[in-house]
DNA sequence: AAATATACCTAATAAAGTTATGTAATAAAT
DNA sequence: ATTTATTACATAACTTTATTAGGTATATTT
């Protein structure tokens, strides 16, 4: 099944979502933790998610440093305050989002 | 306010539904139809739109008709057998894919 | 007469994935 | 003991699919 193409353009949501949560993780990490959560519908590939984190950290919103464990590098992410404040923007977009594509699709389940 | 970047990967599944339900329909009537179900919150881009429509048609999922309406031309689009198939599936990976981001992004409403 | 709405289209560009490949250490399996 | 899988990072080539911008043309509204 792989990677989702709908994946888009929530990806970075995904991941600020995350280290909302959790205060700090490395890639590896999130890319389990999110097919821990979906149980392996959604899985990141190296090649979205390690971009993604160079992208987020440019802009600011994540700030990282490393840390030796079992002899390899880890790279861990936190979220800055500056991603403190656009991870409820882009929270608010992604729920307004599903909410239309969910009408659009009549995927609402009905709320008995 | 534009189109989604989270738009991607779904738009053909939009078109699909809506071809499933509305036994005929024209590119601009698409676009006003979405534009009025989700209240001007999801706009369709010409540059999207068309050729969307266009990919769909050429791989068999919609097929068209021309009608000249108060002189100009309208070009309609029906959904195949192949398409009526292709939907099921696309919709089954949409409210996959919903559900999972919810999850992930805590969005799920509390079902009272 | 000018602006807006209807109705189609495409080309250049950009964003953001997938696929494939590379490096390297540790742990598990044959 | 050697191969394979897991952990952990990274990037380049490619593809898909949207945005932006531009073009054509008729009908309707201001």
């Amino acid at each position: 099944m792989s990677s989702n193409p709908m994946l888009k353009g929530t990806l970075q949501t995904i991941i600020l979502k995350l280290l909302e949560d959790n205060s700090q993780m490395y890639g590896y990490e999130i890319a389990q933790k999110v097919k821990e959560i979906t149980t392996g519908d959604i899985v990141l590939t190296e090649g979205a998610l390690y971009p993604a984190l160079h992208k987020l950290e440019a802009e600011g919103l994540l700030e990282t440093f490393t840390e030796i464990v079992d002899n390899r590098v880890r790279k861990y992410y936190r979220i800055t305050e500056q991603g403190g404040k656009e991870v409820t923007d882009k929270l608010n977009e992604a729920r307004l989002f599903v909410n239309q594509l969910q009408l659009l699709l009549n995927l609402k389940p009905n709320t008995i």
